[in-house]
DNA sequence: GATAGTTTGTTGCTTTTGCAACTGAAATAT
DNA sequence: ATATTTCAGTTGCAAAAGCAACAAACTATC
């Protein structure tokens, strides 16, 4: 969200010779990570997408986060509490590049220009983040079904200038992004439509006014 | 949360020869900002306690963050959504300096020792915001009052390594910060201090088990 | 120490949400 | 090409949350 253009383009050099970073590659619905404290990894979504999801004990299922490319993501950036487990799952085929939060501001063996770079972009990256957690924050803090659909739906429209968007979930997803039960954001969405505020054809979504 | 005991040390120096920088005062339920775009305001909360609040246009009001000392705001962490208005207000007399995000990497005139600091610690202390902002959303993906109770308690507990906190809001503020109905968040409060998950005197929580 | 304003605590009623279950359609795997 | 799994769409019913309103307790403030 609010992703200045500019921002990720040194990593398309990047050019596998950083010896502080390892690139890995994933087939959908594999794991990309697990969050445990300690280990402080930093992760970026070179390629595909992924989303960060939480299990509770009771079975439920919350999606924290949907991450694409040039997306930033590990545990460096939380403080694990005990009741859940994250994990990063791929929803698509991904390349992610791994490494370690203590190794950034270290110099690599070859001096290599990716990781000169990263170091320069990562407080932009980071202030990117943080911005993209507002705006789900702002989601989240609705407090009806409704308002949360209408409201995840403007900023979508604001981010592409476009009143009708497309759906970057799948319904069941949404839910569980939106923190609410299927069935009834399903009821809501229907609402919505006989009411005249929105149109839908399968993914895509048409604010009406 | 999760904050490091070191960072925001350099605040201390801070001795107002920064021309970079501003320092400001304000008295309890002062207006410390409005968020408005562009500005790219940078904030930190020196001394006192402060809110980041959102009204929206039916009068609903959410606390979104809850700032103490050395915490960092402004807009320049927001992509601001047209829907409603954000402001940050003083709880108990602060102390805010301000500056822009655009100057944080230029030298200031007496190349002051502050200034350096906070650019040598910006980092540190955006990841730090940004792991309290994931904190926040794992409180508000909870589906229900009784859990989102349960889980914020946890957290503070968790930090303040004890089984007893004292609540750093009023139970009204509260209830806009879990986004939830006060009189339905006072109901559940009931209901878990009757089922014996907690004990309640004033504004200190024990967790029972 | 009287008074105005705020916060807490409570309740009846209504609306919204969650849960569970099931159907048909679509996508994926074999 | 067919079987299997996932996803969309619905519904009835129960539980939870929101709304509104009010009294009591607590805090400034004059």
């Amino acid at each position: 969200m609010n992703k200045e253009l500019n921002i990720g383009d040194f990593l398309e050099d990047f050019s596998s010779n950083c010896n502080l970073a390892q690139r890995k590659y994933f087939k959908k619905n594999q794991v990309i990570t697990t969050y445990i404290q300690k280990r402080n990894q930093v992760c970026i979504l070179l390629s595909g997408e992924a989303d960060l999801v939480r299990y509770d004990r009771n079975g439920g299922r919350a999606i924290i986060e949907h991450y694409t490319k040039n997306d930033m993501f590990g545990e460096a950036f939380y403080s694990i509490t005990v009741n859940n487990e994250l994990s990063v799952e791929a929803k698509k085929s991904c390349e992610v590049l791994f490494f370690s939060y203590d190794n950034i501001f270290k110099k690599c063996k070859n001096n290599c220009k990716f990781h000169e770079e990263l170091t320069n972009n990562l407080l932009k990256m980071v202030v990117n983040k943080v911005t993209a957690l507002n705006t789900r924050i702002e989601v989240l803090t609705k407090r009806t079904t409704r308002e949360k659909l209408l409201s995840y739906f403007s900023i979508l429209s604001t981010r592409t200038l476009s009143r009708t968007i497309t759906l970057p979930f799948s319904l069941t997803d949404l839910a569980d992004f939106l923190s609410v039960d299927r069935s009834a954001m399903m009821r809501e969405i229907k609402n919505l439509k006989d009411e005249g505020f929105i149109k839908k054809a399968g993914n895509k979504i048409t604010l009406v006014y």
